[in-house]
Formats: C-alpha cells, sequence, structure tokens
DNA sequence: TCGAAATGTAAGCAGTTGCTTACATGGCGC
DNA sequence: GCGCCATGTAAGCAACTGCTTACATTTCGA
C-alpha cells in the first residue's frame, strides 16, 4: 500500500485502499462489527469516498466477497477440500481472504447483503462435498460436515485457551476427519 | 403472565415480566442484537425500570442465564447428553430455555458479559463430554464435539429452507450421533 | 391520617451508527 | 492561462444505542 506517491490523487488507489482495509477488518471482526469509520481510517481515506466508491457498506461487503473465498473451491477436488479447508482455518496466520470465507460462514444475522452471499458460499460447498458420498440424502450429510467446519470456527473465534486454539492442527484435521468419514460413508444406521 | 390484576403496583411482577421478556428476546435473536427498549416494550413495562431493577443490560443477561441452560447437564446422564441437547435442538417449538441455550453458546463478540457466560457453559458441557472417552486429549474431542452442536445451531438459525431445517430430527441426530462416536471411541489414527 | 418510601413515567443525554451535503482543491484538455 | 470535472474534505443529520434524571403517583406503616 502507498507504493507510489506519485498522483497525488488517484481514485483507483484510493478505491483499492478501501477494498484492502475493508477485506481485512471484515475478516478479523465480521461485517456487524466493522465500522465505515473503521475502514475509512485503516485506509487512511476519507469515510465520504467510501460512499462516494462504492455505494453503501452493504455494496462494499459485496464487492469484498466477490471472487474472494470461492479459490478453494474451485481449485481443490472434491476429496481434498474438506481437508484443505480445515488446514487453511486452523493456520497460525491465516490469509485474509481465509479468514474471510469463515467469518462470512458464520456470520450472524438476517439482515442485509452478508446473509445471501454467506447462503450462496455454503450452498457451493455443499454442492461440492455431496459430491462425496453415494447416501441419498447427500445434501443432508454434506450441510452437516459444513456445520462442523462453521461450528470449529467459531469456537475457536471466541475463546482464546480451550484445547481447540492450542491443538495440534493435524491432531483436529485427524480427528475431523475420522468423524465425517463415517458420516459420509455409512448409509445404513 | 398477569394472572392477579389485584395490586395495580407489583415489583415483583415487574421484574418477573422483565426477565421473562428477556429470556425470549435474547433466545430468539441473541445478546446483541436485543434492545432494552425491545425488552421493555415486550415486558409492558418503563424502560427506566429495566435499570432500576437490573442495573444495566450485562446484569439483566446473567440474570436470565442464572440457572437457564443448565438443566440438561445436571439431569441427563453423560451417555445421554449429547443426543438429548440434539433432540433438543432440533424441535420443532424449542423451550425458550433451550433456545436460550443455543443462542448463548454461538454468541459471537467478546464483548460484556455474554461471552464470559458462554465459556463458563461451553466448558461444563465439555467438562461432561471429555468424560464418554478415554483418549487422552478426551477435552479436545469433546469441544470439537461441542463445537458440532454450535455450528448445527448457527447454520440452522441463518438458512430458511436448507436441508437442515427440513431434514428428518431422527436422521440428523443418528448422523451426527455415529460421527461423534468415531470421535470418540478411535484413539488411534 | 399523613408522610416517607416504593413504584412508575416522560424526557433526554451522550455516544455510535450509516449516510449525505456543501464546499475546497488538484489536474487535465483546451 | 483558464475553466471544468474528478477527487478529496469537514461537518453534520437522523436514527439508534444503553443509561440517567427529575418528577408523579401509589402504598403502607406509624
Amino acid at each position: 500500500m502507498t507504493a507510489e506517491p506519485a498522483r497525488r490523487r488517484d481514485s483507483a488507489a484510493t478505491r483499492a485502499a478501501l477494498l484492502d482495509a475493508a477485506t481485512g477488518l471484515f475478516a478479523e471482526r465480521g461485517f456487524a462489527r466493522t465500522t465505515v469509520r473503521d475502514i475509512a481510517a485503516r485506509a487512511g481515506v476519507n469515510q465520504a469516498l467510501l460512499f462516494r466508491y462504492f455505494g453503501s457498506k452493504d455494496a462494499l461487503y459485496a464487492a469484498v466477497m466477490a471472487g474472494q473465498g470461492r479459490e478453494l473451491l474451485e481449485a481443490e477436488q472434491p476429496e481434498r477440500l474438506l481437508e484443505t479447508v480445515l488446514r487453511r482455518m486452523l493456520e497460525k496466520t491465516p490469509r485474509p481472504g481465509d479468514h474471510l470465507l469463515f467469518t462470512a460462514l458464520r456470520s450472524e444475522g438476517i439482515d442485509s447483503a452478508a446473509a445471501e452471499i454467506r447462503k450462496a458460499l455454503g450452498d457451493d460447498y455443499i454442492r461440492v462435498l455431496s459430491t462425496l458420498t453415494e447416501a441419498e440424502d447427500g445434501d443432508l450429510r454434506a450441510e452437516l460436515v459444513l456445520a462442523w467446519v462453521i461450528g470449529i470456527s467459531m469456537v475457536r473465534s471466541t475463546s482464546a485457551k480451550e484445547p481447540l486454539k492450542s491443538a495440534d492442527p493435524e491432531e483436529i484435521v485427524r480427528l475431523v476427519l475420522s468423524g465425517a468419514r463415517t458420516l459420509l460413508e455409512r448409509t445404513e444406521g
């Protein structure tokens, strides 16, 4: 950021700074707990410009989420998706994009843009995960797996020192995968 | 409520009405999204009385949570706790107390009273669930199970028509229990 | 009966939120 | 050089938040 002090006025750079700041803050705090003033401040920009360039906080969120958080979905083969997602989630210093994904998925609230974006993202994950089982109720099983990932992300984000926060990521991955495998493989009770 | 129109002024009844209204609203919307004005309105009471009787919104939340949501913990034998919790969560019209439990457990935010209460409640559940496994990392496994329940509660509360919302509760219970059993029973990879 | 304490009410304060408006200024085509 | 538009700024609005204050009314013991 602020690489080129060349042009003193640069709408593209300003837009990018706002997008950057918003990505980081939405990832750290979620949608509701992030203020437009926070975003403008981190971007080093007057907050009125946020509205000039994006129209509203909702629209800015949509702009941030466009593309973000979908790379995994497109890059990973279904068999490895869950494992990769877990590993990314458990990284000590998660990439903002990944972090944003989990914050989005577990976002509370029926309000505004966030809810619809969350739903669409979740649906995509369920679609991929459901290809892993032959069970009739594959969607349900896939959604249960996704719910698990979301729950783990939740608990980790709100607790400071519980086992989930300090445990070896490999161990967590191993345990969750074993449970998920049971869920996806067994068809009968 | 409002059984006795006898005494026109009744601090106990007013307190109870506030507590009732707060229980319902906190269960439905969570802590942050519930307003003191909402609570006072539902209780049919002047909002200043909320502060006279409880001091603050935080304190009111603490009063609501005192006792609530712990009956299951004390009443159920550990082996049946997970199953019972799941069933309660999946009930079509959950009792306010149960609903409150899940809303509390999945409450976001580092702020205020809610966070500490959530943590204490979660710790209690982990303690009980961890007795179900002999693995060394029983706490971690228990926390993963709890995270699953929380995740399911999350996903159900934010989506209107996904499989999780419409599926047969028995089926969900069966699937989750099978996954959790794998998680708790297997010690080696 | 009467006065203090308990109970209830209306109004508003100070802070925060998303968003708008009226204005200043820099840069580019002519 | 000059004028116009893109860019940036300061201030503030209206709604909402938790909470407080100053005041009215009821209740009940003495």
